[in-house]
DNA sequence: CGTCAAATTGATCGACTTCAATGCTCGTGG
DNA sequence: CCACGAGCATTGAAGTCGATCAATTTGACG
């Protein structure tokens, strides 16, 4: 998620037009697949002749719908996703962000529709891996049911830290929760964990917080304001990182004990 | 989750000393698991000789702690488990309730470690399939990998649906999402959709759904009030079950349109 | 029957939502 | 090239809902 894109592509986020453009599959290697997802061994010298394919998504447009058939799923190997529902009035419930490396639609095999919706948030490429073949496939091409499975356990964990995220006690907590997070999956990836160029804008970051997203706004100021960040615009680049992790893990009250948390400003901040 | 109990086991949900009180495992058909996790075709003649075993846990004691190397993945044959993450605080931050044919600990497989903690809520029992066992197991036994395959994708599903609770406006609207959810899933297992047993406790629904218990206790009386409910400590009757969805369907204003949302029924409530 | 945890209810204060207005960025077209 | 518009972002003000502290009741279990 979130990569620092060399000239500044925009997200668009308006989602209300959801018009599918994608290019049609190229057909890709097995092995491409596998070498993303970071498996080692090969597949086997057959690997070619499964279909595997990928797909080209353009910033703005949806990968697939909610409520749509499940026709593949897909591993992102370029740019990133929101994952979102939405509700009867229009509002967008963002669940997630979905970057590379990363698994999107496993959620609707054992129904076979798609429980929520993918967007991308910025020019994207994905594999695509029809849902009919993923047994089979699995059986013939052990490697990549491998590979799957450690996906999906890993999306799993992702989906667990929601709750973390939005159970928080204030608004700063949530964001400070939510960059850390961000930060993290930086650092594993190799990038630079302390300068985020963010792909999504403030009002999905507010619908994943659950909160307004004038308050996301106000948060970030406020971060900035002790000291934590510093902001502009979808830029963000981490100024104390201790100070942000300690805040971030600001619960609720145990219910047993709960001194008095100061919000983390304290001495020197904004003075 | 929340069967109903014949001379109700209560649940201990402190958690404050988890001590593993478990018995040692049965030996146990695979067909048992499949049987359980509705596959049809039968395992083949050998299932038998793999290791997959039955294991009770008592109510209030952990199947797995945070942090635990993981051993095995679960599959729930009998009562409910919450699964959550304890801050250094002591905070529980609940990440769902997990019942009957569900699968508990598949996240744990990329990382070898359990990102989260399984308690049972009642007494309980889960088949445990050894995780350096899932890959050639489900090589062997196809119907395995692809129970597995399901359940899996049934649970990230759900995960899913935690930021639809924790969302939401109110806490009465998230009580109502939290009801309605449960009321579903007891309709598809067969059990009547309007009779609840809760098997947690007030505490761990609060924690769930993002508010303090004493919240949760109001939000009740409130939608008891409005005649949606008839609750009795842990018992649960859902009266209007149409007011109860259309209120859990209330969203965050959708930032263009959004007129005058009076909560539920009638004004007169506490105005 | 007495103890302890769970659950309910009340009162107060702070934080967040909501409404509203302005500034900023970027893409488009004159 | 610059002006304009559209969506994004920031900031302000006011009302409301929920967290927190606190007291009481109910229920479970020895």
């Amino acid at each position: 998620m979130n990569r620092p894109i060399p000239n500044s592509e925009q997200a668009v986020t308006g989602m209300t037009a959801p018009l599918r453009r994608v290019d049609a599959g190229d057909r890709t290697s097995i092995s491409d697949l596998l070498r993303l997802m970071g498996a080692e061994g090969d597949a086997g010298a057959d690997s070619d002749r499964y279909p595997v394919s990928s797909r080209q998504v353009q910033a703005g447009s949806a990968l697939f719908h909610e409520g749509g058939v499940a026709e593949a799923i897909y591993f992102v190997s370029m740019g990133s996703f929101k994952i979102f529902r939405t509700a009867e009035d229009g509002y967008e419930q963002v669940l997630g962000f979905v970057g590379r490396g990363e698994v999107l639609g496993f959620d609707a095999v054992w129904m076979g529709r798609h429980p929520m919706a993918a967007a991308a948030l910025e020019p994207s490429r994905v594999y695509a891996m029809p849902s009919k073949n993923i047994f089979t496939l699995g059986q013939y091409v052990p490697a990549l049911d491998r590979v799957l499975h450690l996906a999906v356990s890993r999306e799993l964990t992702r989906r667990g830290e929601i709750a973390d995220l939005m159970a928080a006690v204030s608004a700063e907590v949530r964001l400070a929760r939510f960059l850390v997070h961000l930060s993290e999956r930086m650092q594993a990836s190799g990038q630079s964990p302390k300068h985020l160029l963010l792909s999504m804008c403030r009002r999905d970051i507010a619908s994943h917080l659950g909160v307004a997203h004038e308050t996301v706004s106000r948060s970030f100021s406020a971060l900035a304001d002790w000291n934590c960040l510093r902001v502009s615009n979808r830029e963000v680049e981490i100024l104390d990182m201790a100070r942000l992790k300690a805040l971030s893990r600001s619960t609720r009250g145990s219910t047993d004990d709960m001194p008095g948390r100061t919000p983390p400003s304290h001495r020197n901040a904004r003075g």
